[in-house]
This record gives C-alpha cells, sequence and structure tokens, in this order.
DNA sequence: CTGCATCCCCCGAGATACTG
DNA sequence: CAGTATCTCGGGGGATGCAG
C-alpha cells in the first residue's frame, strides 16, 4: 500500500518489514498493560497514578511506570507532576492516545462477538486431542 | 457493556479481568507472529507451512509451527494435510479468522495514518531526555 | 505518593539435530 | 516437506528496599 506523506512522495508500508511502523504497533498494542492503561485513561479521562495501579489489577509497580512512560514517549498520554507534598502525578490521553482508544475499542467489540465462539473451537479442538 | 448470549440473558466483559474474553483476545493478536500469520493468509489465501515460513521473514520453526497451532486451536484457521510424498500441508483463514482479520486492518491503518506522529513524538521526548 | 534500583527467577524463543 | 525434540540463553517481569 502506498501513501503519501509530507515528507516525500509516497511511503512503502509492509508489515513483514520489522521496521515497518504497523509492524513497530504490534510492539504497543502487543503489550497487554499498555492497552489496558489506554482503555483504563479512555474510560476515566485523566487518572492519578495510584489509580491507575489500582484499577488495573495485577500490574507491578515497575512494569506500570516502565508502561506509561513508553505510552509518554510515544506521544500517546501527557504525564502531568503537581509539586505539592507528597506529590501528585495524572495521566491523560492525548488526541493521538484517543484516536488509537478507538481502534482498540474495534478489538474489544471482535472479542465481545466472537471470543465464545473461539471458546468453543478450543473445547472441540482439546476434545480431538486427548 | 452487556451482551445478550446464546448461552445465558447477558454476560458481563471486563477487559481488567484475566479471564475476560477481551482480554484473551490480547493474547492472540498481541502476538505477533500469530497476527503477521493472519495478515499473510488474509492476503494470499491458502498456503502452505513454508510459504508461510518464507513470507514472515525472521519466524523460527518452532514460533511459526506454535503460532498456527495455536490459531488452528482457536478456530481462526484450518489446517489441511494432503498425504502425498512429501507431504503437503495449507492453512487457510476460517470465516472466523477473516472476521478477524477484518479488525487486524483497522490496525494497520491507524499506524500508517499515525506511527509517523509517534516516530516526532519519541524524538521529542528523547531529545528532551538528553 | 510516586517512583527508581537491585536482585532474581522463569520461560519465551532461537539454534541445532533428528524423523515420518 | 513439515514438522518434533532437546538444549541453551537473554530478558521480561515480580519482589523488595530505598528516595524525593
Amino acid at each position: 500500500m502506498d501513501v503519501t506523506t509530507a515528507d516525500g512522495p509516497t511511503m512503502r508500508f509492509d508489515v513483514f518489514d520489522a521496521f515497518c511502523p504497523s509492524r513497530r504497533l504490534l510492539d504497543t498494542i502487543g503489550n497487554k498493560w499498555a492497552s489496558l492503561v489506554i482503555v483504563a485513561l479512555g474510560l476515566q479521562g485523566r487518572m492519578r497514578y495510584s489509580e491507575l495501579s489500582a484499577r488495573i489489577a495485577g500490574v507491578s509497580q515497575k512494569m506500570l511506570t516502565q508502561t506509561v512512560r513508553g505510552l509518554e514517549r510515544d506521544g500517546l498520554l501527557t504525564r502531568t507532576v503537581t509539586p505539592s507534598v507528597p506529590v501528585r502525578v495524572d495521566y491523560e490521553l492525548t488526541p493521538l492516545g484517543l484516536s488509537l482508544l478507538d481502534t482498540i475499542r474495534h478489538l474489544k467489540e471482535w472479542a465481545e462477538e466472537h471470543m465464545a465462539e473461539v471458546d468453543r473451537a478450543r473445547e472441540e479442538y482439546d476434545r480431538k486431542s486427548a
């Protein structure tokens, strides 16, 4: 597929190229914590670190920090530090992050419509294997 | 979100529950090899094992086998063995797999439209950090 | 409260060799 | 050709302790 960009005439995309943008997106949304952070912020808007931590069951401090740092670096959310005592830190989706949220919603919808079918397929497969 | 199912009146979905269908979908499409197999089969239709192996650069035999087995178990593709000599094995998306392909295409489109912006954000972020 | 640093463990995934 | 079996290694990710 060719697409016209501001930087040049056309740019070729090949998901099978590890350096292709579409391939790199998989590295982002493939990270389950990243997706959950985006969904959480999409549902509740601005959230504090501790709120995210409580909402996303099972995530460790280390992984949550690592995840939000990555998302901030990618421009998907903003990190706002309020220099009070104790410190308060808020996270919020950027317009870019919101647009990705829309895409993630499609995934969610597919799951809600079809995962029961997947479960049936699995049972069938496991039954035959046994 | 509530949805009416065949098994009962309504079923509640919570992506923050590790056992929720929508959460489990992330485990599938989050796997880059799985996504690439689905995209490859979506582009070329029925493919042999060796064709998939050649098309998806960088995947090892082990991971490719493991991936297609998982997708077969999930009912997303079919595995057809032709008992010739040598053996021939073909993979093809099921209707369920095709419907997921549509969803993956949304991801691809988002990437093509927005990854340049992500790249800019990263450069900006890294510049500030340095 | 929000994180960074450190230690440590487990298994995901590649490489290699072998088989129907 | 299309896998399995086995070994190995690196790093993802949890637990804990410390700091601004």
